[in-house]
DNA sequence: CACAAAACTGACCGATTGGTCAGGATGGCC
DNA sequence: GGCCATCCTGACCAATCGGTCAGTTTTGTG
């Protein structure tokens, strides 16, 4: 593993774990055992490195919401069956950086990478909004996806990294599967 | 309103929006119209000032999670919808609070009041762990509770600024409710 | 008014930060 | 060997931060 990957991976691990600002140059240097002045010389800021971490989960976020194109193919049951199918494993193996992206918000304004990411985040929503059946509709599409994302991204707190990787992928896909049924089978009763 | 209670106000509102770290003691003075000397005179530190503004949210966190007791009372459907029928107004009234909580767990090792904070997290997923049927009872109980709880710490995001704060509430309260009946009418087909 | 407590402030300090730079190693190529 | 590009580093810098403090103004009370 070369120095670069080396850093880029320490880098992934700390912005996820203690936050980007929380995080100096410094402490990705001890951690990848080079200078920081070495850091710097692979990566020409902290920015910079913030944006190499986050770009593959930005990219495959993105060649997700191309697939479902403008459409509006999660109208029916299949569509978002589909969709799912594709975003738990695409949450799974993004995990830190989609950690990243979504407990950073804040510096959306001002940071490239991150704006990139809210765009693409205003784009599943609309198109959440668009092949919705009704506002319920929509809110619990929005429930479960971000309910999915933040489970995820913070396994410990809620004690699912008790489940296998695999048991949790097949629990994902059927939870959101069940709760993104566009009409209720039953309505709730009571 | 005191200069007290209007740093406060300015704190909880910039540690919400910008995040703990990106928020210095004079953005705070400066939002509140007073000198940076005169906050920390009103409050012994930067962290004092972080404990303050979020502990309401935690008392009224800690009640909830007492009401809800040591048994099972989220076992059964009825159990739930009145766990949830409090659940929502609370996320609602405290959304300031709560979104600081939720995307602040980088710095839970370090400061008392954060650590308070994912203590009672670590209770609920305990709760949830307890009254569930079934491992994927447990995981659709969390993905719900987590995605309510973000998708309004994020509203914007997710579009969901549309809709008024009374119907808001009524359709999350619905939504979660049927989100927790706890044996799938279903059994997810596949 | 007198006077003490509370409220407020500007000036200052040590520590840490992201980033620069001149120069030292390293290694492939002729 | 000579040469050059890549890689790496310690020393350094300006800026910003949280926090302290001596001293001034305001407020409440007898």
């Amino acid at each position: 593993m070369s120095h670069r990957d080396q850093i880029l991976h320490s880098a992934l691990e700390r912005f996820a774990l203690d936050g980007f600002l929380a995080t100096s140059v410094q402490h990705i240097a001890d951690d990848s055992g080079v200078s920081k002045a070495t850091v710097l010389y692979h990566f020409a800021s902290k920015e910079d490195l913030l944006q190499h971490a986050i770009t593959p989960a930005l990219d495959e976020f993105q060649k997700l919401l191309d697939d479902v194109g403008e459409g509006d193919a999660l109208a029916d049951p299949s569509g978002r069956k589909a969709f799912v199918d594709a975003f738990v494993p695409f949450l799974i193996t993004n995990r830190l950086g989609i950690h990243i992206i979504v407990t950073h918000a804040h510096l959306a304004h001002s940071h490239p990478a991150l704006i990139r990411a809210m765009t693409l985040m205003s784009r599943i929503a609309e198109i959440v909004e668009r092949s919705s059946t009704s506002p319920i509709d929509a809110l619990r599409f929005g429930v479960a996806l971000s309910g999915a994302t933040y489970s995820l991204v913070s396994e410990t707190l809620l004690g699912m990294d008790k489940l296998d990787p695999a048991e949790l992928e097949q629990g994902l896909k059927a939870v959101l599967t069940e709760m993104l049924q566009p009409t209720s089978p039953v309505t709730g009763e009571r």
